[in-house]
RNA sequence: GUCCCGUUCGUCUAGCCCGGCCUAGGACACCUGGUUUUCAUCCAGGCGACAGGGGUUCGAAUCCCCUACGGGAUACCA
């Protein structure tokens, strides 16, 4: 059995968006699954629009992805040169051969393409059987000389010795074009799959570059985690037959293949991303986590040299099962750090109604000053037996003690929260708090 | 307009090819309750769909036809 090849295609005019991402997702995904080959060809014919701004953001968004590719710019091959602007003398040849075998004509100084006018039979992997017929000729050159997509992309492809092309919903009726071109060169004709277009989030039509979160970088500027955008972006259109939807790229490449790829298209949730991407922060490895956080707290301000490594860790680990996404962090933990927080007015306003929270607090102050082992479940005694002495539930000391230990009215597990923070900053801002508000 | 593709909870989807196991399953979102409180975690429960109409059949989400709706293509863009 021959080696399957299967091409991404892009032209670089604009940034890398999602619906392309998907497209070369699933074009990777396929070459990982059968181990072949994924190529990366610039169709850079487009003069006008083409930047290197362009060209650049997509290679990055391509590795950010974590998605490589086996010939193309940057890496070589052997069926170079992987920018179309380059083969222009391919592009000739190809078209000798059409015009020696007759299937061309010169009209206003364009090659129009003579088209047979037989219905075109597409065998689509994805859709099953489609038939079309390509009814009018059409220009493969333009009179300025320079050859057209259609007729690009299928020299490419022939030479390039693509076996599957995977591509979107929208270049369905132009395969007719495609396969008129296969035909009229001989050529053997590859595998199709038309794969479902992404719609955007509101209104109607495909997900477009100006739609909000369209483009790949709105992810890494936001400090999404890669490996959740990847694994979102395969659940859009395929699906892997199992109730679990998270799944490392092993098993997902392990599962892929055509017949679980949608025919409908599938409109882009971003609610469902950010929730793929919660999961994957809380379970991102600590030495990672802490990797891609640091540098969070320091540009924030909020970790200054001195940190103590030790606390830090145990910082950042009890924060991780409640942050939900990378740029929170900062807010999550600035009270861990610094002994200058904002109070939350409005959870403030709801502690003082529920009661003489000073009173409570300098109760507290007392057991926690006689309490030498300031562990999680130490503390969870005390405050436990403390409400038992005083026949009420131990939860009515839950707030006073977050809020005058961080001015919030939410965050890490209470507990452990006290624990972390330790008994010299617990007890001092206890006092504080106290000194502050009688 | 013409041609092509599609249509299961608000959204992503399972089931459809090979009709009965489907009083249609899961996930996100939402709502309610629970847990270490407010909540941003976690757990449990709830809400919620076979586009409509005709066939075929003992039986249809599943097969056929029509309509409606959605998407795409109709460029000397890719």
């Amino acid at each position: 059995m021959s080696e399957v090849r299967v091409r991404f295609a892009p032209s670089p005019t604009g940034f890398f968006h999602i619906g392309s991402a998907r497209t070369a997702l699933f074009n990777w995904l396929f070459a990982r699954h059968t181990k072949g080959k994924l190529i990366l060809r610039i169709e850079d014919t487009d003069a006008e629009r083409n930047t290197p701004e362009a060209l650049q953001d997509l290679l990055d968004g391509m590795r950010w992805l974590g998605m490589d590719w086996d010939e193309g710019p940057e890496v070589g091959g052997n069926f170079g040169p992987y920018f179309q602007s380059q083969r222009s003398k391919i592009y000739d040849e190809y078209l000798e051969k059409l015009r020696v075998a007759g299937h061309v004509y010169d009209h206003e100084g364009a090659v129009f393409f003579k088209v047979s006018g037989k219905h075109q039979v597409i065998d689509d992997q994805v859709r099953g059987r489609v038939e079309r017929k390509e009814e009018k000729d059409f220009i493969i050159f333009r009179s300025n000389g320079s050859p057209v997509f259609h007729f690009v992309n299928v020299v490419d492809d022939i030479s390039m010795g693509i076996t599957h092309i995977i591509r979107g919903e929208d270049h369905l009726s132009n395969t007719s074009k495609h396969l008129e071109l296969f035909n009229a060169f001989e050529a053997k004709v590859p595998k199709f799959a038309h794969i479902p277009l992404i719609l955007k989030q509101q209104g109607s039509g495909k997900m477009s570059k100006r739609d909000e979160g369209a483009l790949i970088e709105h992810y890494q500027k936001n400090l999404f985690l890669k490996d959740a955008v990847r694994n979102y972006l395969c659940l859009l259109g395929w699906n892997p037959k199992t109730e679990e939807e998270i799944l490392p790229i092993k098993e997902i490449i392990h599962k892929f293949d055509f017949p679980g790829i949608n025919k409908d298209n599938a409109r882009f949730d971003e609610k469902k991303m950010a929730f793929i991407n919660t999961q994957y922060v809380h379970k991102l490895p600590i030495s990672n986590y802490k990797k891609l956080v640091l540098p969070i707290l320091v540009k924030e301000g909020i970790l200054t040299n001195e940190i103590d490594e030790e606390y830090l860790n145990r910082v950042l680990q009890l924060c991780q099962e409640k942050l939900k996404s990378l740029p929170l962090i900062g807010d999550f933990t600035a009270y861990f750090f610094q002994e200058s927080y904002e109070e939350d007015a409005k959870t403030k306003e709801k502690l003082f109604k529920k009661g003489s929270p000073i009173e409570v607090l300098q109760e507290l102050l007392t057991i926690l000053e006689n309490l030498h082992d300031f562990s999680s479940e130490s503390l969870e005694n005390a405050i436990h037996s403390l409400a038992e002495k005083n026949g009420v539930k131990a939860s009515s000391y839950f707030l006073p003690m977050r809020f005058s230990t961080t001015g919030k009215g939410g965050g890490p597990s209470i507990f452990g929260l006290i624990s972390v923070l330790g008994k010299d900053r617990v007890l001092k801002r206890m006092e504080r708090f106290i000194k502050e508000n009688s």
